[in-house]
Formats: C-alpha cells, structure tokens, sequence
DNA sequence: TTGTAGGCGTTATCAG
DNA sequence: CTGATAACGCCTACAA
C-alpha cells in the first residue's frame, strides 16, 4: 500500500520534524508529565500518520524493563503430548498480549537449568511462569535467589511461592467421593511422577476422599511413578487381577496407555472396569465409552496466573495463593 | 551459597576495578579486536570471578539486535490437541540455546495479526519462524514488508519465501502407493482445512501416486476441510455406505475421530476397513490395532528451521528450500 | 508548558 | 595493544 519503510523512524526524527523536543514527544506518547492539549495532538497525530513506534530496546534500557514475561517448563511436559502446555500457553499469551508484553519461552531439564539462569542474568524478561511446581523444585529456588518476581502454575508448600492453580485435591477428592457413593470400593489409581506437585495433591484428594467417608484405600492398588507404556500395562495387568473395580488415571495420557491395554484384554467399559480420568482432551476420544473426567479450564488458568504475575511486576499486592475452580464430567466409562 | 548480589555489575564496574578502559573489557569479552593476551586473561578472570554479564538491552541497542527469535503460530494449532507444536518448540529451543538466543511466542490468528505486527514494530526479534504455511498467507506478507528475516517451517509456492519441512508430498505419494500396490483401490482420504499447505501437499501426493500407477482416484471419496468431531462422523458414515476398502486420515486427530466412529460402527480393523495416519502421535495410542503411519521427526524439523534461520540473520546463504525426510511406519492396520 | 542535558550499558571509530 | 569518545533511542530531573 505504502512505499515500503526504509529506515525506523526515531522520537528524534519526529522531534525534529515537528519542530519540539524529544521529551516533548515522550510526554506525548508516554502520557506522563504535563504537555498541552494542542501539541499532544499534533505529536499523536503525526505518529499515527508516519506510523512512529518506539523502540522497545532503548526504552528497555532507559527503564530497566523488557516488557517480556518468561514461561519456563521441563522439557518432560513437551514429550509428553499432553495438551496441558499448548491450552495454557494460549491464555498466558492473550493476557499478556493485552498489557503489551510478549512470552520467552524457556526449557528446562531436571538437571540443566542452563537456558533459566540465562535468561535471568542477562535481564530478558520481566517475571516468569513456572509451569508445573516440582517437589524438589530447583528451579523455583533458583528464582527465589534472584529478584525476579515469578508465579508457579500449580501449587507450592513453600509460602514464599506465588502460586495460582486448580484446586485438584479437591478435585480428585469429589471424583473419588463419587465413586465411592457409587458402591465402588476397590479403586485402582495409576500416577505419574511424584516429583510433580500436582501428582501429589490428586493422590492426596484421593486419600482424603476415603477417609471422608470411612473407607480404607487400599494401598496396593495405588502405583505411581508409571513412566512409559510397558509400565503402564504391566501395572493393568497386575490390576486385572485383583479384583478392581474401577481405575483412576492420574492422567489422560496415562488413562489412555490404560485403556489400550483393556481392549487388549477385551475388557468392556464400564461393565467389566469402570474408568476415570482427568484433563477430558483428544487423547481419549478414540475410546469408544466416554471417559468420565475432571474438566479444567487451563487457558483460564492461564490468563489468571499472568494476570497475577503482571500485577506483581507491576508492585500491587496480590494474593499468595489462588485456587481455580474444576469441574465433573460424568460418562458412560463410570455408569 | 554467595551473598546475594545487590547490584548488578556494569563493564564500567569491571573496567575501573581493573584500570582498564571499557573498550578493553569490551574486546575481552567479544573477543573481537586486538588485545593482549595477558590483559585477556586477567579480564576474563575477574569476570568468571565475579559473575559479570553483558546487559543484553545495551547490547542490543548498540548493534541493534535483540538475540531473540520469534515463533509464529496459529491459534487454532494450538486447540488441536496435536502435538506438533511442542514437539518443534523443543527443537528450536535446542538449536536457539545453543547461539544464546531466546525464543518469543507470538499467536495469531486469521484475523489478527496485530500480535505479530507489535512484535515487528517494536524489534523484539531479529528473526521469524512461522509454522505452518498456509494458502493465502497473510502473516508471510505482513514479514515480506519488513525487513526482519524470517523461515517458514512448511513448504510454500512463493519463491520469496524460505522454508523448511519434510516432503509432505512425497511421504503421501508414497503411502499411497504402497497401498495401491497391496491392491486396495477405493481409498477415501480425510483431510482438514485446505487453507494449510500441508493439506494440500499430502492430497497432491495422494493424486499422484495414482497417476504413477495408472489408477484414477475417486474424487467423490476426498473429504476436505473436515473440521469437527461431527463432520469427521458423518464423512466416516458416507464412506462406510460406499464400498471403500482403506481410509486415510490426513492428521493424527482426524484419523482419531474417524476410528472412534468406525468402532461405535463394530468396524474391525484391519479386516473390514483399512486405516493410514500422519505423524504417529499418542492420540492413536488408544487404538487397538497398531495404525500405519507417517512418521516425522518434528524436533529435528524445529532443529533444522532454526539453523536456517540463524544462518539468514547472520547474514549467510541459505538455500531457499529445505526438504526433510520422512518414515513410513506399516502397522496391522494396513495389513 | 516546554526544552536541555545527562544517563542507561554496550559497541564502534579513531587516535595514541 | 589500548583508550577516549561518540553513537544507539529513550527517560527524567532540572531549568527556563
């Protein structure tokens, strides 16, 4: 449409061309300081006609900000074809988006935070979001150390952590207390790796379920850690055979490793096995029963922890902890 | 371990503490210009000693550059539960670490682009990767109009733009060949939004493995722009009224909704219906045949794009186009 | 209300 | 081989 833009247009550049000075422009664009009404209009009139932006570098180092928050996950969860990354990512990025701030991106490894403590020390971002809190979380210590304001996605013990998340012990505490009420008593549960909060705290809610109404879990059909597919079916295997009513996978990429070896087995759902779930994603929509589920909302979970951590950037007080809210989607798979 | 640092050391810090000048530090660390090897050492030193880092906003105002990459990427791609995304973000973020780059996210939409334009006019990036390419390509014009280098990972006909992915056409021609050749000649293909490339590349390869062989496709069973778990189950139901021998689904998702029809349908596979996939994801994982699949590399695909990339803003020759390989993986699926 | 001047931390140019 | 000094583009006291 236009002739193409040769050179980036400075505030000297429009200064000049208006006739005033820089901070005259500053005060234009920035909104701060007193400036009359007349020249403020001519400024923001001539830069939206020549298309004026400043330059996020210079005022980066003027102001000491990036304007650039950090998403910082293990690697682990990218393998993982869990949809948790990709939902959450999308809330983050459309909150931030709003408030001018972009998303840095960072791996990490349980044993190499190499990429975490680059970007801290060389200033790339303002704040960051760790996905996902760890038992040993060695990369919230890390940050604790530096004066980085940072909120997990998910939950801490540690009362120095922002942290924002669904509240899943409550929520596996309901889906068990339902299942539970339903007469079913033998309840197998297959988790992933402890070292994750989050695989903690649904075990947590299921114990707490039990307890709740008098029951006495039986510990024996609780197997975490299950890390790959073989596992997983060895653990179904050992399942089949003890008399179990129903299974909970911690996951649903763990129930859908559960479910395939079922069908191996011939085993019906819900008649021979009753199963449960949680996240409810396109992993599990190849089963034919619908799988009953936790549902959570994580692009929502998403734009509420960036708005958290925006706010801390910003200074305001925000509250340590804030707990999201889930939902129970009950299917076939648990009639 | 240390006590913690108040304030974060300058080159001027170094330069005075060493009675030297800054251009001296500056040389010392870039290693670019004359300088003595004693004084190296003994800069060197005392930076490694006392944890100096080059302020990469200063840097960046003064060479004009952010060390930031930025990756471009649909909305929708995002909603699809597939996991090609964080499969080539683990790739890119390898290669990008490794040069000391970060990696910013930026979505858009096929309406709003407004993200990517802030990410452009305010230089937060020094180069692009879009992924996925698409028919009409609004973000790829918006990058042509600037000058900011960019790679798209997904193959393009605009001869202006670079690009890198793996030979979709080919990987389809192939399959199909290898289907036709097993003497299954009604095969319906299942496909999604033509707008992608992708989608093209793999219906231009399905065409052409017939025109190799000599058969004519039956136009009539090329379902395009699915985009729904309803329309993949009615386009499911049409093709189990016509006699089709073999079904391919052009993406992992779709052959997942397609699956699950034909098991409501008490479909066997393979002995009533044939079944061939894209990228061998986990959401085939619940399947109980084995699905024959295509299999890419998707972090070696984000590795390579990324080079390429890095390569352009340095400034040196890269080819225009970069083909990658692909694997075909028969399962029972197809027997 | 507006302008001047100095600073943010680096790199690059040009002397010495 | 090393050191002043001027950019880079913006912000902000402090002056006028």
């Amino acid at each position: 449409m236009q002739e193409q833009e040769v050179k980036k247009l400075t505030m000297d550049d429009v200064a000049k061309e208006l006739g005033v000075s820089k901070t005259t422009v500053s005060r234009a664009v920035s909104g701060k300081g007193r400036i009359g009404e007349e020249t403020r209009q001519r400024v923001l009139d001539y830069i939206a006609q020549h298309n004026y932006k400043p330059n996020v570098m210079a005022k980066g180092l003027a102001n000491n900000r990036t304007y650039n928050i950090g998403m910082v996950l293990q690697a682990d969860l990218l393998s993982s074809d869990l949809p948790f990354f990709p939902k959450a990512l999308k809330g983050i990025s459309e909150v931030a988006a709003k408030e001018e701030y972009d998303v840095i991106m960072t791996l990490v490894d349980t044993n190499d935070l190499s990429r975490l403590a680059r970007v801290i020390e060389n200033h790339k971002v303002d704040g960051l979001i760790l996905m996902r809190t760890l038992q040993d979380d060695k990369p919230a210590e890390m940050l604790k150390k530096s004066d980085i304001p940072f909120v997990t996605m998910g939950l801490s013990d540690d009362p120095q952590v922002f942290q924002v998340d669904n509240d899943h012990v409550d929520a596996c505490r309901e889906l068990t207390s339902i299942l539970l009420l339903k007469g079913l008593r033998k309840i197998a549960v297959v988790s992933g790796d402890t070292n994750y909060v989050i695989n903690r705290k649904r075990l947590e809610g299921f114990y707490k379920a039990h307890e709740e109404l008098g029951y006495t879990p039986d510990e024996s059909l609780i197997f975490t850690d299950v890390d790959s597919e073989l596992f997983a079916a060895r653990v179904t295997d050992t399942i089949l055979m003890r008399n179990v009513n129903c299974i909970i996978g911690a996951d649903d990429l763990l129930t859908s490793l559960v479910l395939k070896k079922l069908e191996e087995e011939n085993m019906m759902i819900p008649e021979d096995m009753r199963l449960a779930s949680f996240h409810d994603s396109q992993l599990l929509k190849a089963a034919r029963a619908g799988i009953t589920a936790i549902k959570f909302n994580t692009e929502e979970l998403g734009r509420e922890t960036c708005k958290v951590l925006l706010r801390r950037i910003r200074g305001e007080e925000v509250p340590q902890v804030t707990k999201l809210a889930y939902e129970v989607a009950m299917r076939e798979s648990t009639k």
